[in-house]
RNA sequence: GCGCCCGUAGCUCAAUAGGAUAGAGCGACGGCCUCCGGAGCCGUAGGUUGUGGGUUCGAUUCCCGCCGGGCGUACCA
């Protein structure tokens, strides 16, 4: 116990092990500058051990000798510390495999508990200033699905990033401008004209969609007859500002029901009204990067990997999307974000190597600007695609799939898969009150977990000042500790790479790894020494249950609903 | 036609710098267990990673051709 005490470090296993394979790797003499060098992965299988190093694989090229001899090198010199690791093995192409040590593993119970609801954070990004700007949808109709994907993965990655450290704003960009408003304020003029006796149609590239009509009828309720003697110009206008300003509380609303908060909603009539657009065309036209033809002025773009050139000024002298777009995110720049991200929906892919390439033209480094691909949601009943209604311009709105399964369940199907992939959202499922929904399990795990405090008390047994967690050496209980140090790193990558999936991938895991735990052994025993070792892993489970689902932004219920009595629930 | 994304077990998906015997869950089959709250445990079956080449000691991963799916290909937004 001295012993241990003496040895004991502040540092995760993870950490240790990346110290001193540092501090070996220098005295071999290998460039150490690159970080990823020191990598660490998880075996892909359990016996291969806890933590895998591919160090002497990557070294292997430029010191030109066999991987399985320098990691023999590694080995030889790697300063063993008995408290974090039982034995280290060189196995296939040139792994180094770590087996750590019951002891480092007990005493992490410890430091998750310290942490509390801060295990999992880091300091990683150092305060830089991130943006991510996501949804952005059209203020011309009610917001869709794939927006609602779009504001889950959005919103989580930047609570991710948020807690490695990165200073993260959200941002709204709103279409305000330009034609597409102008035929929204046509298109509401003809409802509401039509509603009062003069049969209007609605433009044919305008929108058709039911919300118009109720917003025609309520206008009529609180206004009456106002915009009717207006002339026609004067009507749209007003009739136009009126349906956007709706339609974006709408949008604000339904987000803020979704628990999605924005920081900023930049309007894109500001920047018009600063003529910002016409700066930036100045600046690219004197660097060069503009030439003109066919009366239009055009960007270079193609020098910079776009496929061809894109306009910036119509040959009738007005500046298109794109450009005030590129203003846009100079804009951003501007207010001194170190790095933006942004997200659009399936249908703009090929609007990013022009983008791109105008920030590079501006100046900024090509890898400050990323942008993520949301892909297309096919919503499932009972694992059968439902058709969509036919008529024209009805969309599955964001606020019905809600209202249907819930916020929790959205969230999590929503960021379960890879932004780049097709999602099939099983609306029965993510209703389901049982295992085979991944939110239940994970909610119920974390249930669980409450659950056996609160029955632990009824039973009498002290759950404060516990304090040893040396008692936990069965297989799953390690098993379930391994899985809780993997935390923070899965929420590191999870944000650097973009792949917010990652996440609850891992708590699936971990829900697991608990539920086996739970199976297998009894925590609530007359022993009390074993007692208390498994209610402090217990504890620390609950605490990364629960920081994993406050990521997702989903709720961390201490009881689930009865599945067949109907127990008093009580609220509050 | 051209460009981008995607194609992994019956289904839904993983595979962390090009690295180990391509892994989980669900479903199927056989057997256990059912105790703190509703299920977990052991085992079996299931793959030429769409396909054909190439680079490499090593390719699901990188390159080229082909097949299939999605999206784009506006002086629209």
């Amino acid at each position: 116990m001295q012993k241990l005490k003496k040895s004991r470090k502040k540092m995760t296993p993870q950490e240790h092990i990346q110290s001193v394979l540092s501090k070996t790797l220098e005295t071999l003499g290998f460039e150490t500058i690159d970080p990823r060098l020191l990598l660490l992965e998880k075996p892909k299988q359990e016996n291969f051990g806890d933590i895998a190093s591919t160090a002497a694989m990557n070294l292997a090229r430029e010191a030109k000798r066999a991987p399985r001899v320098i990691a023999q090198e590694i080995i030889d010199h790697f300063e063993i510390d008995p408290f974090y690791i039982d034995k280290i093995e060189i196995a296939g192409p040139g792994y180094i495999n770590f087996y750590l040590a019951p002891a480092c593993l007990q005493a992490m119970i410890a430091d998750i508990r310290r942490a509390g609801e801060n295990y999992g954070k880091s300091d990683i990004g150092r305060g830089q200033r991130i943006q991510l700007e996501f949804v952005s949808a059209n203020p011309t109709g009610p917001l869709n699905v794939v927006s609602a994907r779009a504001a889950s993965v959005g919103d989580v990655l930047a609570n991710l990033f948020s807690a490695i450290g990165f200073a993260v704003a959200r941002e709204y960009y709103v279409n305000d401008a330009g034609r597409q408003v102008k035929l929204l304020g046509e298109s509401l003029a003809a409802r509401y004209l039509t509603a009062l006796g003069r049969p209007t149609p609605v433009p044919a590239d305008g929108y058709h969609g039911d919300y118009l009509n109720h917003l025609a009828m309520q206008i009529i309720a609180t206004r009456g007859e106002a915009f009717l003697a207006m002339a026609e110009e004067e009507r749209d206008n007003s009739l136009g500002e009126m349906a956007l300003e709706h339609m974006l509380q709408r949008h604000r609303k339904s987000l803020e029901t979704f628990g999605v908060h924005f920081d900023v909603w930049f309007r894109e009539s500001t920047l018009r009204e600063s003529e910002e657009h016409l700066a930036i065309l100045d600046r690219l036209k004197s660097s060069g990067h503009t030439f003109e033809k066919d009366e239009a002025v055009w960007f270079r773009s193609s020098e910079f990997g776009d496929e061809k050139d894109r306009v910036l000024i119509t040959s009738d002298g007005r500046p298109t999307y794109f450009l005030v777009d590129v203003a846009y995110h100079e804009n951003k720049y501007n207010r001194g974000f170190d790095r933006l991200i942004d997200f659009w929906g399936p249908d703009h892919h090929g609007y990013i190597p022009r983008m791109s390439a105008a920030l590079q033209a501006l100046g900024h480094p090509k890898e400050k600007f990323e942008v993520s691909i949301i892909q297309q949601v096919n919503l499932l009943r009972d694992g059968r695609q439902f058709k969509m209604s036919k008529r024209a311009g009805e969309i599955i709105e964001m606020d019905e799939l809600i209202d249907e399964v819930g916020v929790d369940a959205s969230r999590f199907f929503f960021v379960d898969r890879r932004t780049s992939q097709q999602l099939d959202f099983d609306i029965e499922l993510a209703k389901e009150e049982g295992q085979n929904n991944p939110v239940w399990y994970v909610q119920m795990a974390h249930a669980r977990a409450c659950n056996i405090f609160k029955k632990a008390l009824e039973k009498g047994y002290s759950t404060s000042n516990l304090k040893d967690t040396s008692r936990l050496t069965d297989d799953y209980e390690l098993a379930l500790i391994k899985k809780l140090i993997e935390f923070p790193e899965t929420v590191a990558q999870a944000a650097l790479n973009s792949e917010p999936h990652r996440l609850p991938g891992y708590l699936k895991e971990l829900a697991t790894a608990l539920h086996r735990f739970y199976h297998q052994n009894i925590v609530l025993i007359d022993d009390e020494a074993i007692r208390e070792s498994r209610l402090l892993l217990t504890d620390a489970t609950r605490q990364v249950l629960k920081n994993g689902l406050a990521l997702l932004g989903i709720s961390a219920p201490e009881y689930m609903a009865k599945l067949d009595s109907v127990e008093e629930v009580e609220i509050g």
